[in-house]
RNA sequence: AGUCUCGUAGCUCAGCUGGUUAGAGCGCUACACUGAUAAUGUAGAGGUCGGCGGUUCAAGUCCGCCCGAGACUACCA
């Protein structure tokens, strides 16, 4: 028997499949069942269980869910290790919050050792709440077995990694101009940079200062700035390469002096009025306006300032090496300022990039205890040897002083006759969002990973693997490949992968440590060096490790850098440390590197996809991954990203329990392709439910009870293809062909496609179509044996074998997607046939493609009745026929033989869904078929060029005989612009477009005539037709079992008297009626209404 | 600011290597159907394919610029 319900029920479904699942261990079983030697690598991102899930993760999880089941059912074994993050800046802000305290405290109001310990505590803290999710979604993988970021184990392979890289030498230790806010006395990451309200407008005072040109007497180089306490620092001036600049003669608008200045020549008009050659001195010495010049004296190009040098604009400290040189840099714009930037390499990072390129070294100075730092310290204060500054803030800290140390500088450079021009500026400028304070760009130590020198590599490598989308791959990700910087490890942090690197005080000796068995090693050498009883602490986070001293070759001690790295590593080194590579797991490892496919969104490009990559090449001269999904976000239904804040945030569980995780799924899937954003909209699911599910149910309970009453247990020999009829070799060859359009784009991550392929093959082919005219065949045969299912004769058994055909094999195609509701489907059908030995969908194979059942001629025919009964439905429509009238014919005009031979086959079907008693064929010959004629735009387009307009209007004007012409010569001359063009039937296209005096109804080359003349006896099969469905619509109401036999008396009426007489016997066998009775009166009757206003009084009993 | 993605009906989306009346589903309106019925059919309303310019005989489709949404990176003299 096969499972009978009252209504669909997804959310119960899900609970009832889950249920089973985990009973059965069906997950486990799916993966086991398969032969490790055929693996499909799939490697997990790790989320953090530090934030709650939401409806995005259900996404992202669902395209990683669907193709891993897809790759299973291919037979391949698909192991997914669950994994957790457990580093990372948005923990340690979390504990922060929680116990009240910023950073300044660790340490102090609390131990490293205690805040730790929290971190480690918070991190799970929504642990639960995921594994829900996890299970409710119906996301398969191994959460019991879950690599953990923060585990010894974890950290050790981090650890080799690293050392992997120090041994290529690849990691190093420089300094770059990072955020820092010296309120707080801490660098900032980007991350926090971004919070919101740390952007604000602040009014700064910029000066556009005049470097002077070495060699020249009054020369000068332009060059403005938003910071002038950056410009003691200076050691460069950067232009562009193609920017034009123009030496101006002018008179210094403070001092009155005489000069050539050097400015961009389209930044020339921001700066100057006009050119006075008589121009006087007393003239420029008005406040911020533009001034008037003498004269132009002549253009250059960027690249030819190149390498010039110039005097030291402030010379309160001395470079190192020789500095003060005209540079190139990519960034200069003449958007604002003059067209030349003033480079403090300790400033500013793209300063510090272009200087390091070009060699120019920083301005630095040592401290007591000698360490090189800039000329502001971190306390954000001039150090001493600025000796007019010295101890003055170069922002306001909150001090209070005259007038800000920028002012002064302007003041002394303009008494230097160094200042060309000096406003107050307006602009947004970072601050801390903990201190409220500016934010400086700060020289800042760090370790880096030297990912430049991988750079070709990495592109080289990325060109192999496929990206959904492709644009992400090759643009997006490419793009950052090419302008690739080096990948700055260092985070000066608590919470987090210690840096395995132990220096020596003169930093002339370091080691770096790949393993926990060398660091004991090195630990037991110290000891013995230095005396020493440490041990190998056990817990390999800070501050433990901070704690461990080794010694160097020459019998210093060593201590750990005390920086953490980047979170970024950890997760970019999950294909080996999940598995503890290389201490252990070693085949495991090598069978499962890379994987087959990754994903996650696209936010992910710089992130986990990078890191994957930039590791796996680095270190294993390897790609991470061979496919990757990168899908895009998920926003709210009026298409605004979703934040608390907004409060449109959609609960995952609540959409679950309400919907199904079926219809959330589905529909994220066939909604949008999961690289575009999807606009997430519970209606739209909702949709998926009723639609597609409901559509879906709807055909399965009505096989089902048919089935049941019949008996079918397809135990019966399959009904040999070719033999059954048209309609069913019909619905065959379109799901194959389904199911081959499926499979590849399974493969090629393409969900999208195929959830659509599948949808519209089960609303529209398979319901709409299919059952809707096979419906009869599942219960007419029934009624003759007089309700008994005693037997069944080959047509039913065929339309019963079909429809479970399609039906199980649709469980198995919408498996990936909806694995829930597949189940249901399958099991119900499976566990009343048991053909397959498999206990769940999931652990069946994908079905394979019969390509004899494809059979696209077929295809295209039952295409045509489709159009051709459409249209007929629609002619009907007009002249108000009810489809319950039979009509005489339909007529169709034949251009193309072939067309008529298709038509033919499938014209029994066109006639009963219809309702008409023949169909026509109208061929050429006769004579009443007006045609339309048009050029063939593809063949024509490329002959003629440009005459194609005046040919297109020519053949517009041909008449019917001109057609006639054409079609009968085969070939026509064509003048047009003097040109003649010998013209073939293939350069148009001729169809039928009018039937004089009848009624037509066009659909692009198809065309339909309707025969709307009625005689008696078409009437009286109507009215009879009409009287089986009232009697239907009675048994129906008064709850008859489909099986019932009744008795019907009908009232006598000259309008239906003859359609009984006539149709009697149809009547009764349509009715399961064993009589029908005509009396003049019906008492105890009900009154009906038939077609031409007919009331009589029926009665239908059962019997 | 740069890079990338996207912009087609009220909503969600199709639209193949450019080819001549731009499609579907939902929603809306009307009618029909009623042995799948929270389904179905037919018809109607609804589009200057974000805007401007270019290439071409022909542009929703190719190119340039602009506008808008979003993501990432950077935050600047």
């Amino acid at each position: 028997m096969y499972k009978e319900y009252k209504g669909l029920n997804l959310p119960q479904i899900d609970q009832d499949i889950l249920k089973f699942w985990e009973e059965h261990n069906i997950f486990q079983q799916s993966v086991e069942q398969r032969p490790a030697e055929n693996s499909f690598v799939f490697y997990e991102g790790p989320p953090s269980a530090n934030g709650k899930p939401g409806i995005h993760h259900v996404m992202a999880r669902t395209v990683k869910d669907l193709f891993c089941r897809f790759h299973s059912m291919k037979g391949q074994r698909v192991e997914r290790k669950g994994g957790w993050d457990t580093h990372g800046l948005p923990i340690e802000l979390n504990v922060e919050k929680e116990l009240g305290i910023t950073k300044e405290d660790i340490g102090s109001k609390i131990s490293v050792d205690e805040y730790n310990a929290k971190c480690r505590e918070t991190v799970m803290r929504y642990k639960d709440m995921w594994d829900n999710i996890t299970r409710k979604m119906g996301y398969w993988v191994d959460l019991d077995n879950p690599y953990i970021t923060f585990e010894n184990n974890y950290i050790e392979t981090v650890w080799w990694l690293l050392q992997q890289l120090y041994q290529k030498g690849l990691l190093y230790k420089g300094f770059t101009i990072q955020p820092f806010s010296p309120a707080a006395g801490t660098g900032l990451s980007s991350h926090e940079l971004n919070m919101p309200g740390t952007y604000k407008d602040i009014k700064d005072i910029s000066a556009v200062a005049q470097f002077k040109i070495k060699g020249t007497a009054d020369e000068y180089f332009l060059a403005w700035t938003t910071t002038p306490w950056t410009l003691p620092s200076n050691t460069a001036l950067a232009v562009g390469k193609d920017i034009t600049y123009v030496k101006v003669r002018a008179y210094n608008r403070y001092t009155g002096q005489l000069g050539t200045v050097i400015l961009a020549k389209d930044r020339l008009s921001h700066y100057f009025t006009e050119a006075k050659p008589e121009l006087q001195p007393e003239e420029v010495k008005a406040g911020n306006k533009p001034i008037p010049y003498l004269e132009v004296l002549g253009e250059v190009k960027g690249h030819e300032l190149e390498g010039m040098e110039y005097e030291q604009l402030m010379g309160y400290v001395q470079p190192e090496k020789t500095a003060f040189k005209v540079l190139i840099g990519d960034f200069v714009s003449t958007d604002d300022g003059t067209g030349i930037v003033h480079i403090a390499p300790t400033f500013g990072a793209d300063d510090f990039r272009v200087a390091a390129k070009y060699g120019i070294p920083p301005l630095l100075v040592k401290d007591e205890e000698g360490n090189s730092g800039p000329l502001v310290d971190r306390q954000g204060r001039f150090v001493k040897e600025v000796t007019d500054f010295a101890g003055r803030y170069v922002k306001d800290y909150g001090q209070e002083e005259e007038r800000p140390v920028d002012a002064d500088i302007v003041i002394k450079l303009k008494e230097e006759n160094k200042l060309f021009h000096s406003e107050k500026y307006l602009h947004s400028y970072p601050h801390c969002w903990r201190t409220d304070r500016p934010v400086l760009y700060y020289p800042l130590d760090s370790w880096f990973v030297k990912a430049t020198a991988a750079k070709e590599r990495m592109y080289e490598l990325n060109k192999t693997i496929n990206w959904k989308p492709a644009a992400t791959g090759e643009n997006r990700f490419g793009k950052w490949l090419e302008n690739l910087q080096d990948w700055n490890l260092s985070r000066s942090r608590y919470w987090g992968i210690p840096l395995p690197i132990w220096r020596t005080e003169d930093a002339k000796s370091e080691k770096c440590i790949g393993s926990v068995e060398e660091l004991r090693q090195e630990i037991e050498k110290a000891n013995q060096a230095l005396g020493l009883q440490q041990q190998a602490p056990k817990d390999l986070h800070r501050p433990y490790i901070d704690e461990v001293v080794l010694v160097s070759e020459d019998g210093q001690p060593m201590k750990r850098e005390t920086d953490l790295i980047d979170v970024w590593f950890d997760s970019g080194s999950m294909p080996y440390a999940q598995w503890h590579y290389p201490f252990e797991n070693k085949e495991v490892f090598e069978r499962k590197f890379p994987a087959n496919f990754i994903a996650e969104g696209v936010d992910q490009t710089r992130g986990w996809f990078y890191t994957l990559h930039a590791i796996a090449t680095m270190v294993f001269d390897s790609v991470a991954f061979k496919n990757v999904v990168s899908n895009g976000l998920v926003l709210d239904a009026d298409g605004n990203k979703m934040s608390k804040s907004k409060g449109n945030v959609i609960d995952p569980f609540g959409a679950i329990e309400q919907y199904g995780a079926d219809a959330v799924r589905w529909y994220m899937m066939a909604n949008a392709n999961p690289w575009d954003n999807l606009k997430f909209d519970l209606n739209g699911v909702g949709e998926v439910q009723r639609k597609f599910f409901g559509t879906l149910y709807n055909t399965y309970s009505f096989f089902s009870l048919y089935a049941n009453i019949d008996q079918f247990d397809n135990a019966a020999p399959q009904v040999p293809l070719k033999t059954r009829p048209e309609i069913d070799q019909w619905i065959i060859s379109l799901l194959n062909s389904l199911v081959k359009d499926t499979e590849a784009d399974y493969a090629n991550y393409e969900p999208t496609q195929a959830a659509r392929k599948i949808q519209s093959f089960v609303t529209d082919n398979l319901s709409n179509w299919y059952v809707r005219l096979c419906r009869r065949r599942f219960w007419k045969p029934a009624q003759q044996q007089n309700g008994q299912a005693a037997g069944m004769d080959a047509d039913k058994l065929a339309a019963y074998q079909t429809l479970y055909e399609c039906l199980l094999t649709v469980s198995k195609l919408i498996a990936p997607v909806s694995p829930f509701f597949a189940d249901w489907l399958y099991q119900n059908l499976n566990s009343a046939t048991k053909l397959e030995s498999h206990a769940s969908v999931h652990l069946a194979d994908f079905p394979s493609v019969s390509g004899s059942a494809i059979d696209k001629a077929l295809e295209q025919r039952m295409d045509y009745a489709q159009r051709i009964s459409s249209l007929v439905f629609a002619l009907r429509k007009k002249e108000d026929l009810r489809v319950r009238q039979p009509l005489q014919k339909i007529m169709l005009p034949v251009l193309d033989p072939s067309f008529r031979a298709q038509v033919e086959q499938v014209s029994e079907l066109i006639a009963s869904e219809v309702n008409v008693k023949a169909i026509e064929y109208l061929d050429d010959t006769s004579g009443v078929l007006k045609k339309r004629i048009k050029p063939n735009f593809k063949t024509l387009g490329r002959r003629l060029g440009k005459d194609m307009k005046l040919a297109a209007g020519a053949i517009a004007k041909f008449s019917q005989e001109d057609i006639a012409n054409l079609e009968k010569a085969g070939t026509y001359t064509l003048n047009a612009n003097g040109n003649s063009y010998e013209l073939t039937l293939e350069d148009f296209e001729i169809t039928a477009e009018d039937i004089p005096g009848l009624l037509v109804a066009n659909d692009g080359p198809l065309t339909v005539a309707l025969d709307v003349t009625l005689t008696p006896e078409l009437e009286a099969e109507g009215m009879a037709r009409d009287i089986v469905n009232r009697i239907q619509n009675i048994r129906k109401d008064s709850n008859f079992e489909v099986t019932d036999r009744i008795a019907v008396q009908l009232q006598g009426h000259d309008a239906l008297n003859s359609a009984v007489r006539h149709f009697g016997d149809y009547i009764k066998a349509e009715t399961l009626a064993n009589s029908l009775d005509l009396r003049p009166e019906v008492p105890g009757g009900q009154e009906i209404e038939l077609p031409g206003g007919v009331n009589v009084q029926i009665l239908v009993s059962r019997v």
